[in-house]
This record gives structure tokens, sequence and C-alpha cells, in this order.
DNA sequence: AATAAAGTCTATTTAAATAGTAGTCTTTTT
DNA sequence: AAAAAGACTACTATTTAAATAGACTTTATT
């Protein structure tokens, strides 16, 4: 299951988003709007903000705003930031690799390849989905989450 | 991530399914061989006997046995009985459907439909794997876990 | 019939991870 | 200088997963 961290994550993202021609938008307005504990938001723009993903102004006037263009911010990425590996098994992450400890030998374990190939069918989707591609779904009309 | 839970109980599976030719095996000997605290194999055991993947038998000379052809139980399933939905996102589910409540308007959030590609992904993939499957690729000393 | 060897079932405890809160510091604008 | 923001770190609470405990039931053996 998603975490909650990563679900605000990209609510967050999505609104900064749609508000991409107007100023910066300040956490505790974010925070309000999307219903997201104030405090809790503030880190989680922090970590997009130190991967890059977000600009953020410091003083009055400031707030945060996309620092990419929403097309070019995928949903895999956010998911790695928030919650870190993509794969359900530790040994099968590409970024977040692990030797499972569970596992007495490598060698002889017989379910590492089905979850490599759970975790790139994952792969294909998520990093394809993009920012950009979520908040056009919102307004189409289809049924969502 | 996988819970232990679940990979207990695929352990358990393999090993009933390397046993097949012999007589059932004791809860105590299956811990010890798979190095599962046994109070805890105890009761994932009974959760997959009770959803019809195992036989058991009380009483001495009793213990736990498939009762379905290795061939036909898949992770799918395994994974539903020991961690719920496949799904990343409770609306999402084709089991376990859930509202989603960090949201307040299904109609107009944006990344469910992404969900569903990823589960239907990961069903895929799955729901294709077999507990005999899992058993033929440790033989063939692939790199695994 | 008695005993011992198993599994059954439910409740409880412990530990780890997630979620959320608090407070002080820094930067920027007015 | 003051006020309005974000930055950063530490802490607390809540939830979920993992593990343990114990009393009960069934079956085989003697």
């Amino acid at each position: 299951m998603l975490s909650k961290k990563t679900k605000y994550a990209i609510k967050a993202l999505v609104a900064l988003g749609k508000n991409v021609e107007n100023p910066p938008m300040q956490i505790v307005r974010l925070a309000e709007q999307e219903m997201i504990p104030r405090k809790f938001l503030e880190q989680i723009l922090l970590d997009l903000r130190n991967a890059g993903y977000l600009y953020s102004k410091k003083g009055a006037g400031g707030g945060y705003s996309l620092n990419k263009n929403a097309a070019d911010i995928y949903l895999v990425d956010i998911l790695r930031i928030t919650d870190g590996p993509i794969a359900m098994v530790p040994c099968a992450s590409l970024k977040f690799y692990r030797k499972c400890d569970e596992c007495h030998d490598e060698k002889t374990c017989g379910i590492r390849k089905t979850f490599i190939d759970v975790r790139d069918a994952t792969l294909e989707v998520l990093s394809k989905t993009s920012v950009a591609d979520v908040i056009a779904r919102e307004s189409n009309g289809e049924m969502m989450f």
C-alpha cells in the first residue's frame, strides 16, 4: 500500500502543477486546500525540493512552485523519494537493493525472478505517468481514486 | 513490501510442494527447516488451510501437506490471503475495494487509473506464477531472492 | 481407556514503521 | 527591525506487523 506520505506528495505536486501560472503557493495554503497536516506536508515538500522537483522561496511572498514541467515529473521518481523501493522484495529492487534476510541462500531462492517481473511491470506503468497526466485525467471525468 | 507472513507462506508452500511424496510434515519440522518462528508459522498454515490450499491431519503421524497440485497454487492467491490487496491504493483493489480516505471526491482524483494499471500489470505476473514454477526455478540455478 | 502427538483457535505482547507534532533557526521582504 | 515565509532536527503518538502464549480438540497408539 502507498503511504500517506506518497499520496500527499502526489496531491501537492498536482496542486502546484495547477498553480503554475500563479505566484508560489505557501505551505499553509496548500495544507488547507489539500487537507494535509501542515507540518507533515512541510517535510514532504522539503524532500521533494531537495530532490530537485520543487523550487522554494523564503520570506514574504515566498512559497513553493514546481521546479520542472509537470510533464517531466514521473510518479516512479516521487514514489522512490517518499516510499523508497518499488519492488516488493528488497532483493528485487533496482535502486534500493538489499539482501532478503529470510533468505539464507540467494542461489536457491525461487521467487526473486517473479518479483523482478512484477517490479518491471510496475515500473513500466509508473515511469510513463507524469504529474501532467494525472492532472489531465482529473478533468476527464474518469472515475478515479 | 511483502510481509514476512507472505514470505513465510511461500516458503512453507514450496517446502510442502517438495515433500509431496512423503508423509505429511509437522509444523515443528517445517519451522525448523525453514527457520520460521513456530507459532507464527502455525497461524500462517492455518490461514492457508482454511483457504483450502493445505490439508492437515491431527494426532500422531499428522502434519501438513498440499491440498492441491503445486502447479495450481498461484502466488496471487497466496498474497491475497496473507497480505490482502494487491493494489497499492484501496480504491484500485479488485478484491478488497475501499474508498481512499485522503480523497474527498472520487470523481476528481487523477491517480486511480494509474494504480489500476499497476495492479493489472502485477496481477498479470502473479496470477501466472505457481508454487510449482517457484520450485522449478530453484533448481535452475537462476539467481533469486 | 489412557496417553501422547499432533493441529486449532484466540488472545496478548512486543517491536517496528508510519504518521504527525513541536520548536528553533535562517532567509527574504517590507 | 519586524514579519513572513521556508529549513531543519528532534520527538511523540498511532498503527500495523511480528511474535508469543496458552488452553482446547482430534487422532493414533498402547
